[in-house]
DNA sequence: CAATATTAGTTGAAAATGTAACTAACAAGG
DNA sequence: CCTTGTTAGTTACATTTTCAACTAATATTG
């Protein structure tokens, strides 16, 4: 029995975007995951410098809005698989510039066509004009929290 | 320089309810945690007992998508809160339905408002026509993933 | 009814995350 | 310069999550 101050869950805006957040993205992991043993926090990492080009960790983290210990990390794991170089800026020496490898540049090549197919369908389920209306309400969401 | 067959991460929905999830999660997050020490898990399962009466831990993994062992442990902090008792079930010694205390419902109370108050305010700032696309749109994206 | 399979829930170890303290490099004011 | 402050990034430690194995109870099947 509700009572008229309380609320069905189903209503409930964070719970919603979480519950979706996680279907989607575990919807989506297996593709960064399965073939190239990446962490999200990696994939996000790969995205913005093949995106955007070589950038600073600091950088991808504004962007991106990753914690810079989650970033750290994340360039470790990347430096590892040979996924990422980083080199010293020789004007402030606390910066790296962060750059894709060969084999890198291709895991993201990849896995950003992959992004694009499974936003593709997306768009056909959910149709055109729902899925604008979605995408700016989720970027109203995220820029004035 | 984007080629035709990459897109913008701010197209990518995965990320983008991820990054939505994340901020909105993280405005309400204070309620639960700073006044109750609650985890995010640990509030779902409080409110899911509120809304829907007693339930075995079972039926609350099924209802709100919450993995067993995280749902087991969940509930052992709801108890040493004292927010949740168990009794066990006399047809089937495995289940056991879980109940609310007094401070449990106390809680429940205080922060169902809370969270009725939150989307409200979501809903003042989206405006009534987008949120019920969202919502129609976050409840597809989570029933079909 | 004995053997096997399922189901609800717990537990321990490993992986990942978050917090805080730290280092190293630079910046700015005196 | 030289103290003080700020910034980029790392590291150590505690918390949380995940994965796999486990127990105990019930269901099923021969």
């Amino acid at each position: 029995m509700l009572m008229s101050t309380e609320m069905d869950l189903s209503n409930f805006l964070p719970y919603l975007l979480n519950q979706a957040a996680d279907a989607q993205g575990a919807a989506f992991s297996p593709s960064y995951k399965d073939r190239y043993g990446m962490l999200q926090t990696e994939w996000r990492i790969l995205y913005h410098l093949g995106q955007y080009g070589d950038l600073t960790a600091k950088q991808i983290c504004d962007r991106a809005h990753i914690h810079k210990t989650k970033a750290s990390r994340g360039v470790s794991a990347l430096e590892n698989k040979r996924f990422v170089v980083r080199e010293e800026v020789a004007k402030d020496r606390r910066h790296a510039l962060l750059s894709l490898t060969t084999a890198g540049r291709a895991a993201y090549d990849d896995l950003s066509m992959a992004a694009a197919q499974f936003d593709r369908k997306l768009q056909e389920r959910l149709g055109e004009d729902d899925v604008q209306t979605l995408k700016r309400c989720l970027c109203a969401l995220i820029k004035n929290p």
